[in-house]
DNA sequence: AAAATACTCTACCAATGGGTTGACTATTGA
DNA sequence: TCAATAGTCAACCCATTGGTAGAGTATTTT
């Protein structure tokens, strides 16, 4: 909805580490150990990566004895699926009469719009 | 459609200049002095913004006598959208069969396609 | 109670990102 | 021809990022 969040998560999904964790959440919920076992890197790493995505709204942790459940917020892609349909849309939008504009080849004397 | 390219879509919509720009490029084509002109940034900023953009595939840069024309690439959000649109498919569904499990109604979003 | 587990938090480091300025190139315009 | 315009490029600055290692905090487990 802001540009705030907006950034956030567009930025979140910018790192192929993160969207990998994305992809292996959507088959259910893991800990962190869960989800730090396919990655050559320190469990602190991707505890902080699920900071970023956490922060994003896009996934949850909850805490579950000494562990951390994480789950998925699929509702927080809305803002990024919207912004982009929209602009894909309005782009187009703005290349066909583009197109239409160079396919007549006709001098345009201002009644544009 | 390759991590990479998704990786530096994503990255190039994070920021809020670039999506403004893009926004502005959607009315029709600019130079990079007409794209500079909302923002109290230096033109040298614009133009490494437009680099990004650019190594991205969402805006092509155009010489045009001394000045540079800008125009945009639709196609070039498909992979971010089709990433996107799948895994808040995928993800819905896996928390719908959550829910099943649990046993709430709180399903709100399940409108086909 | 002590030890192991599952994280998080706090430095810290190297690399990247967004911004600046100033020099440089190329095209117009006077 | 000389100066202004339009933009890029390179060097630099500082904040952020992705990573590490190590200490600290709960929770199990023995």
């Amino acid at each position: 909805m802001v540009e705030h969040d907006l950034n956030r998560v567009f930025h979140a999904l910018g790192d192929p580490t993160r969207r990998a964790i994305l992809d292996r959440l959507a088959e259910g919920e893991a800990t962190v150990s869960d989800l730090s076992q396919p990655f050559p890197i320190s469990l602190a790493a991707i505890s902080k990566h699920l900071g970023v995505l956490e922060r994003a709204g896009l996934v949850a942790r909850e805490s579950r004895g000494r562990q951390r459940l994480c789950r998925i917020n699929p509702s927080a892609l809305d803002d990024a699926r919207n912004w982009l349909e929209f602009h894909q849309k309005f782009w187009a939008a703005s290349l066909d009469s583009l197109e239409a504009l160079v396919g007549t080849s006709t001098r345009d004397s201002g009644d544009s719009e």
